[in-house]
DNA sequence: ATGAAAGCGCTAACAG
DNA sequence: CTGTTAGCGCTTTCAT
């Protein structure tokens, strides 16, 4: 039989109470007693039953992960971050997909609060008030990664994707480029508008006419989008919102014959590990997917511990990276 | 205040006992009275206490997934295969990284144990006894995923490795191949030593002259390995114990100013996505990593709810997939 | 510094 | 078919 509380108490001739206290390092409990606690938990095999802790301090040691989809390499990395992070602090975690369906995330959401986690980390694919409204009901501690949600003030973990979407389309016009296309994310999803707003204005800002081709974040639909803008528009540079969009699109500008730089110059976006094992490499902008799974743990944590002040967006830095997939258009 | 199964009796003017019986689907509550609860419960937004309820019955509905890496591109998928069914069965899942260390994946089992999860999907990088005894002893249902454990009785779901890497090998002999190297996995994991096992049966059957360079599964591995493989070897061609070391592979082998598949073909093992995008695209072993993940968690569920009839390994069929990285030796 | 006792919110015999 | 009554194993005042 497992044994529980009681039968410790009993080994070392105290009450309950003072096996509750050295479980939990309560100081004040003198050094013989603790002792005696101590040998009674290693000679019964003891351990406490997280789960009457749970109902007795209704709270738990969970936190919850809530992101599109594990598949796409991105997120594993900004997982392990959260992992490894959660894992220092003391906390297990769930791992939730949402497939970047709102009703999906709601249903999780609603879940992992019935769970009681003790708070989650939100990678969203919802924009409206409604699902604001719904998150703050629920009074879980909450952390955005990498999107907002209608600007609303939760704590949030991001980079600035509007600049960096200017600084990509910006290179590309830096290296002559005048037809450049966008394959733009789902409407749905905040990041991506940013970065369809960040090419937008720079396309404007240079007089340029933009074009843009709306897709799923994914590889196929990189494929797909790029024959249409090779028909449609005749680009010679495209930047893609993400780096699967990127490869797809380089997949398909190779199987119509056309090559990469030299005839279309393709960036993406997140540097995602199979952007240095193709060829030819894929530039594309830099997110630090680890370490903003490492500091939305840290905003979490606060949050639970109670010592945050007030909400508060951290913006980590981006970074262009040049690979081998732009060149400059006179080199055609 | 948040309400609770109390509040809901009074104001339906019942007892607990019912109300929980509705909660529980119990078909022996009258209709009339059902409906007064429901409707009490709608009234006052009940949520039952997942955290109470766990106590009193003394269980959970979570269970736990451990595996290597979720940054290595297989794993997600099984991932995503283990989530998709869980979440159609009604639990919640956690998610933890061992990084293949078995004293790492020990610690995550007894965490996982003392979150009294109701089972473990487990992908080892333990082979010795040490660990099934504890395990055992866990009295917790567990399943194993791709690497079995000491050959001792635990459920199972994997492919047949030795196979698998007997039939890439012979398909390299078989395109004429005499200087097949192999790339092998971690010593400490089981479905590599099978692969390797199976690669060395296979060679000394055809009379073949073997050379094996160990390695970590990671493509940086890959990269390294390959180098010390030509210079020490001279191969025509490579088995890789897995994709990502194909890969790397295949990057050392063009940075040499050699061709894949004209001087050297590559076959590797896993068929993550990466495979069908690079240049040229990764012939290798397919297996149905998804799959994997749905049959194990419907044999932990039924382990869970105790219809398990015996330890069980089911083996899921594995597929030879030719692509662009492999071909004949007189091509050259 | 330690103990006694009252819950936490739910389930599960057992009665009726 | 419904209600009564004990717990589940731990934490946490409140005394001592």
């Amino acid at each position: 039989m497992k044994p529980n509380i009681q039968h410790v108490a009993e080994k070392a001739q105290v009450s309950k109470a003072t096996v509750s206290r050295v479980l939990n390092n309560n100081p004040q409990v003198k050094g013989e007693i603790r002792e005696r606690v101590l040998r009674a938990i290693e000679e019964l095999g003891y351990r406490p039953s997280v789960i009457a802790r749970n109902l007795a301090t209704n709270r738990t040691n969970n936190i919850g992960l809530i992101l599109p989809d594990i598949t796409n390499p991105y997120f594993p990395v900004l997982a392990r971050g959260v992992e490894d992070a959660a894992r220092r602090l003391g906390y297990t975690l769930y791992i939730s997909n949402t497939d970047n369906d709102p009703s999906i995330e709601q249903e999780i959401i609603y879940k992992m609060a019935e769970q009681q986690v003790g708070g989650i980390l939100l990678i969203s694919s919802a924009l409206d008030e409604q699902t604001v409204n719904e998150l703050t009901s629920l009074r879980t501690p909450i952390v955005l990664c990498d999107r907002l949600i209608a600007n609303k003030p939760f704590d949030a973990v991001l980079i600035d994707d509007y600049k960096a979407a200017a600084e990509a389309v910006g290179y590309l016009i830096g290296l002559g480029h005048k037809r450049i296309a966008h394959l733009a994310g789902p409407r749905n999803i905040q990041s991506a508008e940013s970065r369809r707003a960040g090419y937008l204005d720079t396309m404007h800002a240079a007089q340029l006419d933009p074009f843009i081709s709306v897709g799923s974040f994914s590889y196929e639909s990189g494929v797909h989008q790029m024959g249409a803008v090779i028909d449609e528009y005749g680009p010679t540079a495209i930047f893609a919102a993400n780096d699967l969009l990127a490869l797809g699109a380089m997949q398909e500008i190779n199987r119509r014959g056309l090559r990469v730089p030299e005839d279309i110059s393709v960036i993406g976006c997140d540097d995602i590990a199979y952007c240095s094992m193709s060829r030819p490499t894929l530039s594309t902008i830099s997110i630090p997917a680890y370490q903003i799974g490492v500091t939305a743990v840290q905003l979490l944590d606060d949050q639970i511990k109670g010592v945050s002040t007030g909400s508060k967006n951290v913006i980590l830095d981006h970074r262009l990276l040049h690979r081998e997939s732009c060149s400059g258009v006179d080199q055609r």
